[in-house]
DNA sequence: ATGCCTGCAAAATATTTGCATGTAA
DNA sequence: TTACATGCAAATATTTTGCAGGCAT
């Protein structure tokens, strides 16, 4: 009792977690606050290890690594695919899609819905699981992107 | 001189390498032949190598993933964004997109076209340079499909 | 009390790189 | 001849895992 002390996140993270069948742990609660306290993010477990290790909580590398991997079984997160650099986790769940700057490994999230034509038909005996859509992107070279890649 | 012995795909391979303004080496060679030789097709830095191996041509396997890194950066190959797993190459260089199988490791072509209803435009300072649709499947429980997912 | 979780170190996986040698141009 | 490519081994980078101890339930 009395978390009342605690900011109003707290409940719904020990929520989020017995829901999920997940243990209680204070490693949890505080990546469960880095990673929905603040609106939708996405993170690497380099990133997530570092913010967490800053704010003061426990939990080393590996335990987010962990977390990571977990939540994203369950659904509580989403693996972002980027190739080469490390995997991003995105706290939104439903099909939506990205940006990805290349030579920055920078991704941001694409704010108009991009809609498809035609949902895809799966293979014969396949099921589809989700849609991303990477939208691949460059630094133009100026504001008025002169754009010298085979412009004939 | 004296090509006429090769088969009719050695001569576009090496064009294709002077176009690009690489050194024509038998490594490359070959790795352009398995490639592009039959089709369009997927491949692993690993796979390729096993395949490079088995044909007897010459190739380590760092020159294999130099030679893919370097294909891709000139846009003769696309690197595919999985997470997890080893990147894939793709000899489609052209926007177009895939289903991904999780469980077994396996990519696949989206054989009918997926056309986004609007190109998202990119952030501002940004422009675009590809995009990718990736498409999770995973294998269904019967073959009967009951496909559950939002068919409406 | 029981079993999941943590944390360290080490393993496993995936990819790049340093450098001496080879070779296409 | 000269710059680029190859190939080996070693370095990097990322993620997973074994195992002993800890903690939530």
């Amino acid at each position: 009792m009395a978390v009342a002390t605690q900011r109003t996140c707290e409940i719904p993270a020990r929520q989020m977690l017995n829901e999920a069948g997940l243990r209680v742990t204070r490693q949890r609660l505080a990546l469960v606050g880095l990673l929905f306290g603040k609106g939708e993010r996405h993170v690497t477990a380099e990133g997530l290890y570092r913010e967490l290790a800053r704010s003061g909580a426990p939990g080393s590398l590996s335990c987010v690594y962990n977390t990571l991997r977990r939540f994203s079984e369950i659904g509580l997160l989403r693996r972002v695919p980027i190739y080469g650099a490390a995997a991003y986790f995105d706290t939104r769940i439903g099909h939506h899609h990205h940006f990805y700057a290349n030579d920055e490994d920078r991704l941001m999230d694409v704010g108009t819905d991009i809609a498809l034509q035609a949902v895809p038909v799966p293979p014969p005996g396949y099921e589809l699981v989700s849609i991303d859509v990477l939208v691949r992107v460059r630094r133009s070279v100026s504001s008025h992107s002169s754009a010298a890649v085979a412009c004939a």
